[in-house]
DNA sequence: CGTATTCGTTACAAAAAAAGTTACGATACA
DNA sequence: TGTATCGTAACTTTTTTTGTAACGAATACG
């Protein structure tokens, strides 16, 4: 999951950045190193969650459906779906052993808590936040903004 | 992560639920239904943190280091460490575009927060905890222990 | 219309990561 | 000394992730 909500967030702050017009699927993965296909994917899922729009054709692309300010990161997390965060170890354990039984149910209730408590932690950002902060830092001396 | 952490919280509340003896890593194998090796490899991390203490030979085996109750699940996760949660996409981003170059600097920070916060929740429960709720769910007419 | 551009999706290939296995030396107890 | 056990490295297999190719559908434009 990782990587991908890293690259959804990449791909929601681009769109961000230039509001004013649709960036192609190709735009998009040049800026972020990888092939037009797999921002698909991405982009497939953030659509479902109603986070961006699309548009086929010429003068076609991808575009937010909200302003970013509106758009918090625990929504994008959501977005990714089931493949969220902790799962549990699949391993058979020996069905003669009360501890292997039953640790996993026991954990079950840890995640789902730690996974409400990265939620809440993203909760706190949105994409224009990532925005501000990345202009910041590209304002910064060490780092001339390029474009 | 996620299996790994599953399967260390196994292996340490297995060792808490037998307090007289010591366990071989064949034995808990079984229980988790894996190779001893695997289990090793667990075990070596976890005795980096100082939480469990082997020895070899006859009767030998493996054992934690202090009383259940004193033993947070925040700790394995640091045991465990830097395979710990969330990375990075890799992915060269076009070096000519800002937010390529400097959304993964604002996303770090977002990503400290979370880890934080998991880290906070792990803190709540330790590996008592996770051994009353086992023997809990065992105790449960739907599942009745077994040993 | 027809053509070009872009999405949308599937199927497949390659690469990376994780898990499992084998092997063998080291240690310590009896 | 012999046996049980740890400790670790090398290797294989499996699973997951990522990347690629291909091609149909939709729509703007002339």
């Amino acid at each position: 999951m990782n990587s991908r909500f890293s690259i959804a967030v990449h791909i929601l702050t681009l769109l961000a950045s230039t509001p004013e017009e649709r960036l192609t699927s190709e735009w998009i993965a040049a800026s972020v190193g990888t092939n037009p296909v797999v921002i698909r994917r991405q982009l497939a899922l953030l659509r479902q969650a109603n986070l961006v729009e699309s548009r086929a054709a010429r003068g076609g692309g991808w575009a937010l459906t909200r302003p970013p300010r509106d758009i918090r990161l625990s929504e994008v997390k959501a977005a990714l779906g089931a493949e969220a965060a902790f799962r549990m170890h699949k391993n058979e354990p020996d069905s003669a052993c009360m501890v292997g039984q039953n640790v996993r149910a026991a954990l079950e209730d840890v995640y789902q808590k730690a996974e409400q408590a990265v939620t809440e932690s993203l909760s706190r950002r949105t994409i224009q936040d990532l925005l501000t902060e990345t202009r910041q830092i590209a304002a910064q001396p060490t780092t001339p903004p390029t474009c």
